[in-house]
RNA sequence: GGGCGAUUAGCUCAAUUGGCUAGAGCACUUGCCUUACAAGCAAGGGGUCAUAGGUUCGAGUCCUAUAUCGCCCACCA
């Protein structure tokens, strides 16, 4: 390991060199071992066809804080790792590929086709691995899946026969959303719906026994009226109960409506009737059976008019939508139009305009898989972070519809049931059947469906492990730990594995669910590739570095928020970085000796800012594991960056510095040198879940240069490399709660000092002479820190003693009890010195009026707990003192 | 229409569950190229905690409204 760093961090030099070294020596991988514990992660497998954004980085760097962390506290660690198949968009993306070439996917044909999106994803589909690795991902690669895989596939298999067999499988014709583009069948959950700006028409329906009469009906779809079977009003509604029973015309088409009486219909809205047309609506479809009404439909599965449109035949739907408009007005059959503001249901992968269409599909029977999701959460068998996740996770589960699952693309599960040619029957099987189930016949043909992409994926927290085969990874890993998130996939995904896992493995998938924020632009928008306001997380680790990303995200994620993000806001990272980096170089230039001698320490040896630095590192490694448990990355990373650039750095370093140049006696040098890198050291150990690559690298080059120096750092360590090394302990020990009150005194009485340096112009460098006077009975041992004190504040004579007067022409700072003069001379500004002080003044005195405020209120010492009360009594007290103090200090100045 | 979240310094966000003068990072001001680091050091300035009520000895924190922004859900044609 080099020695040698340059002054600048520069990331690129290291970030794959450790990522290639911890992947080679295994140290990602996992074997069941049943002495330990294990900590489980299942990634959500990006898409094969996906490219890293924001919010991968967020979920991946999240997931591998915990995966490294728990690594170090001796759990036997697996993230599993994958890619998503992703039927309709991977489709998408091979046809596109396809047209490039002027080749359709009809022309191929099935097979050929499958054979391209495999050529296709053996190509670009390890795109993002390759990207999660560059952000430092410690995954088990060696396990690497793929919903398509053959295990996996045989799990999906496995999982429809076992659900069709317990009955929660059911094929049936009914209406579903369509997307006419992707020619397939969707989810409810795969529809977006977005508020658009449309008409309201309403249309006059006359009656067929009185043509001059109308009955006038609202809708927001005129086309679909070619599929009109009846016309429905409420069977309350006065204004049309005793039409019910009637027969109307329908415009242009001529056929015969009834009118009808449903309780669905408002009277409030619109005129009160609504056209019914079961083939295209869903609620007209519910509306149809009820009363045993014959679907018409008239839009073709592309989206085109059928024959059934008459003359509209082969429009595609909107354009019929125009021209029936037309041919409506000019035949004065509306009666107005109003604009109406409606949502309207997309493709959430083409964002084509769904279609409800009428079709034979197959369903997962939701309720008694639901009900028991919704038990597991109740239980707290899963617990959500944050908890009010839950909510939203319940609502779902009791308002679920039956899951429509199959859909008719190519690239996919194919479904495993077959019809017989003969009897029409229906096999479900988990292989190949040779014969009909019922009538033995051999003429079978396979469903042309395949399964929705969410089928498989609600699997993968044991279709990884190799389910349904009795794996050890099944009985070791499963359940697994955490499941790390973001909200719009919980409907979509951690809601559909809590219901497989509860109902194939008789277990919960996992017991935490941890869901983060999304990361918006700087102005508070999604980022998306059509507004083009994406940062390219590649992009900045080529810039920043893979730690600084890291580390920037992870700053700014508090928990659960949605995280605004520019690319500035990565320098905080970069800067952190390079602190720490020149942090290294200063201890190990300091550290090399010619002729180095062990010592052993001995609690004698310690230094009062020892003691401080042990304390404080000790407090921070209570907050930070502390802060890792409950999910607050963003407080245990703010707490260790805290601890190093402000206790460690800034004080610490500055103050052993004279320890090191102009040593007292070589044991305590060795002492400073010990002290500053064991605690650098854990530093780098409490850091490396959020920014793995610098603190492995600056850790092989400490623990190098440190043996040179014969400085034992690896007392109660467990691997050489930080990957594998324990996470720090805190030990009591260390806690010195006297020695960090006494350290932050002297702290304010350094900066008082400073201040006056800097109010008065006086340089840096130039030594002053001061006067520190405690008050009667202050009592903080500072004349036992003299020598600190004189150094960090760079001081000739200092004189520290007991209510001491002030010097002549000296500039004060009043700090709590202790008074700090600096005898100035002529270098005073009597008018400056007098505006600081009655500038403090008047912030004593504000503070006051408060307090008094709370004590003359008899309400507050009758009410309010003793020790408030007495906390704010002394507070009075020392504010008094401090204004006479500087009341003193004023009327000196005169 | 319902639910959830947000509103705190110029900007982006905190505030340990109601109790010490509301804290960071960036930006800003002043002085420093001090032999770890100018991506830095030292010292500063900056806040009626969205608004209005209420509960309480005490409210950024709890309650009730209101406003603005964002997200999700819903079968009103």
């Amino acid at each position: 390991m080099q020695t040698k760093l340059s002054t600048q961090y520069n990331p690129k030099e290291i970030e794959d060199k450790w990522y290639q070294f911890w992947e080679e020596n295994g140290f990602f991988h996992s074997v069941p071992d049943p002495s330990k514990e294990p900590y489980t992660i299942v990634i959500p497998p990006p898409n094969v066809t996906g490219v890293l954004h924001m919010g991968h980085a967020l979920n991946n760097i999240i997931q591998d804080i915990l995966i490294r962390w728990r690594r170090m506290q001796g759990y036997n660690t697996l993230w599993m790792p994958g890619t998503d198949h992703a039927g309709i968009a991977t489709q998408n993306v091979v046809e596109r590929e396809l047209a490039t070439k002027r080749i359709k996917r009809e022309q191929l044909g099935r097979e050929r086709f499958i054979e391209e999106v495999w050529k296709w994803k053996n190509q670009y589909g390890s795109t993002i691995i390759k990207q999660l690795k560059k952000l430092g991902s410690s995954c088990d690669w060696a396990r690497e899946r793929f919903t398509m895989d053959e295990g996996l596939s045989t799990a999906v298999k496995e999982t429809f026969v076992t659900l069709y067999e317990r009955g929660l499988i059911y094929k049936g014709k009914y209406i579903i959303n369509w997307c006419p583009r992707c020619r397939t069948a969707l989810a409810d959950d795969e529809v977006e719906h977005e508020e658009h700006e449309g008409h309201l028409w309403h249309i006059k329906y006359p009656f067929r026994d009185a043509p001059h009469l109308f009955l006038v009906v609202a809708t927001t779809r005129p086309e679909t009226m070619l599929g009109d079977i009846a016309v429905a009003v409420n069977p309350k509604d006065d204004r049309y109960k005793d039409m019910v029973g009637e027969i109307l015309t329908l415009p242009i088409v001529g056929r015969e409506l009834p009118i009808i009486a449903d309780e669905f219909v408002d009277p409030s809205f619109g005129t009160g009737a609504v056209k019914v047309t079961p083939a295209h609506d869903p609620n007209d479809f519910e509306m149809g059976k009820r009363h045993n009404l014959t679907p018409i439909v008239v839009i073709q599965e592309n989206g085109v008019m059928n024959e059934l449109a008459g003359d509209y035949e082969g429009m595609d739907r909107f354009e019929c939508r125009d021209a029936l408009i037309e041919e409506l007005k000019l035949k004065k059959f509306i009666e107005m139009v109003t604009p109406y503001k409606h949502s309207v249901g997309h493709c959430y992968r083409c964002h084509t305009v769904i279609e409800p269409y009428i079709s034979d599909q197959w369903f997962v029977r939701m309720r008694p898989l639901a009900d028991a999701a919704i038990k597991a959460s109740k239980k707290k068998s899963v617990t959500f972070f944050p908890e009010r996740w839950e909510k939203i996770y319940l609502s779902w589960l009791e308002n679920v519809r039956d899951w429509c699952i199959s859909r008719q693309i190519w690239w996919g599960h194919r479904i495993p049931a077959w019809y017989c040619q003969d009897c029409d029957a229906i096999t479900v099987a988990r292989d190949v059947p040779t014969k009909c189930s019922k009538c033995n016949s051999i003429t079978l043909k396979q469903d042309e469906d395949v399964l929705d992409t969410w089928f498989s994926s609600a699997l993968w927290p044991f279709s990884t492990m190799g389910w349904p085969r009795e794996t050890p990874e099944l009985r070791y890993y499963y359940p697994t730990s955490t499941l790390v998130t973001d909200r719009g996939i919980i409907y979509f995904w951690v809601a559909r594995m809590v219901m497989m896992g509860l109902e194939i493995m008789r277990h919960v998938p996992f017991t935490n669910v941890y869901i983060h924020g999304t990361i918006l632009d700087e102005l508070g928008r999604k980022m998306s590739k059509s507004l083009g306001n994406g940062i390219d997380p590649l992009v900045m680790i080529n810039q920043y570095g893979a730690d600084a990303v890291r580390f920037s995200i992870i700053v700014l994620t508090t928990e659960g928020q949605d995280i605004k993000l520019s690319e500035s806001r990565f320098e905080m990272g970069r800067n952190f970085t390079n602190k720490l980096w020149n942090a290294a170089r200063f201890i190990i230039m300091n550290l090399e000796e010619e002729h180095p001698e062990e010592i052993r320490l001995e609690p004698a040896d310690y230094q009062f800012e020892d003691r401080w630095i042990l304390s404080r590192l000790n407090t921070t490694i209570k907050a930070c594991t502390l802060y890792l448990e409950q999910f607050k990355f963003n407080d245990a990373a703010m707490k260790v960056y805290d601890f190093t650039w402000h206790s460690f750095c800034d004080w610490y370093i500055e103050i052993i510095k004279t320890r090191l140049y102009e040593p007292i006696s070589y044991r305590d040098k060795k002492v400073a040198q010990t002290i500053l890198t064991k605690v650098f050291g854990q530093i780098l150990h409490l850091l490396h879940p959020f920014i793995p690559f610098i603190t492995e690298e600056l850790w092989q080059s400490l623990k190098g240069v440190a043996s040179k120096s014969k400085i034992d750092i690896m007392e109660g360590m467990r691997h050489e490399y930080l990957i594998r090394d324990a996470w720090p302990q805190e030990d009591k020990r260390y806690e010195d709660q006297v020695c960090e009150e006494n350290m932050a005194i002297l702290q304010d009485v350094i900066r008082a000092i400073r201040n006056i340096r800097s109010k008065m112009n006086i340089r840096e460098k130039q030594k002053l002479d001061a006067v520190i006077s405690v008050s009667g009975d202050g009592e903080c041992g500072l004349e036992n820190h003299s020598d600190l004190l004189k150094r960090m504040a760079n001081i000739e004579h200092l004189e520290i003693g007991k209510d001491l007067t002030k010097p002549a022409n000296s500039a004060s700072e009043v700090v709590g009890k202790i008074q700090a003069f600096v005898p100035l001379a002529d270098i005073i500004d009597p008018v400056a010195e007098k505006e600081r002080q009655l500038k403090h003044l008047k912030q004593l005195e504000d503070y006051l009026l408060v307090v008094r405020r709370k004590l003359e209120n008899k309400n507050f010492s009758a009410r309010a707990p003793a020790h408030v009360v007495t906390m704010e009594q002394n507070r009075e007290r020392e504010l008094l003192e401090q204004i006479s103090k500087i009341k003193l200090i004023l009327n000196d100045l005169g």
